[in-house]
DNA sequence: CTTGACTCCGTATCATGGTACGGACTCTAT
DNA sequence: ATAGAGTCCGTACCATGATACGGAGTCAAG
C-alpha cells in the first residue's frame, strides 16, 4: 500500500501539485505534519474529495473564500449551532437563487435548440431574446473573431 | 428623454463605467458609434440587460469567454443552424450538470440545517460528510482565522 | 549505493477580470 | 460664457487563483 504523497494525491484529485500547495497556504485544506525524521508528507484519502469539492464549487461560481465558508460549516459540539445554522441558511438561499437562474438559462437554451431545426423553418431567436421574451433584440452581436485580447 | 450615456447605463446595470469599457474592449458588448460631430456615445436600453446577463452568468461560474459563447448563440438566417444547435446542446448539458451539482449542495445544506437545532440534540455533521454520506470525516478543519493571505 | 523521480519550500510569474488615473474634450445649468 | 460634471481614451495598476522554477533533500528500484 503505497503512501499517499502529494504527487499521487494530485493525480487522484486531477489537479497540479502546485495547486494543492496553494490551497494549503490559503488554509483550504490542512497540510499533514511532516514525519519527525523529515520525510514526505502523507495525505488522508479524504483530501482528494475535499479538493474535488473545491473545484466543483468553483465551477458553480463560488470564490475560494466562499468555498472556505462552505467547508467550515459543520454542526458539532465545538461550534455555535445557531451561527452555523444562520450561515448555512444564507448559503442555501444563494444556492437556490443560482439554481433558479440556471433553470432560466436552461429554458432559453432549449428554446434556442427548438428554433434550430436540422432543416426547415428557422425563426429568429437568441438567448437574450428568449430570456427577456417580448422585448427588443439585443443589439450586441459579438462577431466570430473571439475575445479581443 | 435624457440620452443613455455610459454613466447612466452603468448605474442602470449596476456596474462601473470602467467595467462597460472593459466589456467593449473584450467584444462582449458592442460599442455604439460616436456621433459624427464627436459627442458622447448613446447606448440602447437593451445593453443594460446584456450587462446584467453577463454578471449573472459569471456568478454561475461561466468565464467571460463562455459568456461570449452564450451571447453568440442565435438562430437566424445568417448563422449555421446545425452549428448553433450543436453548441447550444453542449452548453445545455453543462447547465444541467451545474444544476445537478447545486441540488446536491442544496440537499447537504438542508441536512446541515436540520442538524443545527435552535436548542436540543446536536448530531455531528459537516458539508463534506453529508455530500459523501457514509465515508470518513473530512480531516480538513480550516480554523476560524479566515483565508491566509 | 547510485541514479532518477519525487518532495519541499520560497519566490517569481502568469491569466483573468476588473479598477484607477490623467489629460483633453463635451455637455448642461446657471 | 463659464463652472462643474460627465465622457473619451490610453495606459497603469490591482486581486484572485493558480502555475513555474530552482536548489536542496528524500525515496526506492536496480
Amino acid at each position: 500500500m503505497t503512501a499517499m504523497t502529494i504527487g499521487r494525491l494530485a493525480r487522484k484529485a486531477r489537479v497540479g501539485v502546485e495547486t494543492i500547495r496553494f490551497y494549503e497556504r490559503k488554509g483550504l485544506i490542512e497540510q499533514p505534519r511532516r514525519p519527525r525524521d523529515g520525510g514526505y508528507r502523507v495525505y488522508p484519502e479524504e483530501t482528494a474529495h475535499c479538493i474535488r469539492f473545491i473545484r466543483q464549487a468553483q465551477e458553480l461560481g463560488f470564490s475560494l473564500r466562499e468555498v472556505q465558508d462552505l467547508l467550515s460549516l459543520r454542526a458539532d459540539p465545538e461550534s455555535d449551532s445557531a451561527d452555523v445554522r444562520e450561515r448555512a441558511a444564507a448559503k442555501l438561499a444563494e444556492v437556490k437563487r443560482k439554481i433558479t437562474e440556471l433553470e432560466r438559462i436552461r429554458a432559453a437554451l432549449e428554446d434556442l435548440i427548438a428554433a434550430c431545426p436540422g432543416r426547415g423553418a428557422l425563426r429568429n431567436c437568441s438567448i437574450m431574446e428568449t430570456l427577456r421574451a417580448g422585448e427588443e433584440t439585443c443589439e450586441n452581436r459579438p462577431g466570430g473573431e473571439g475575445l479581443r485580447s
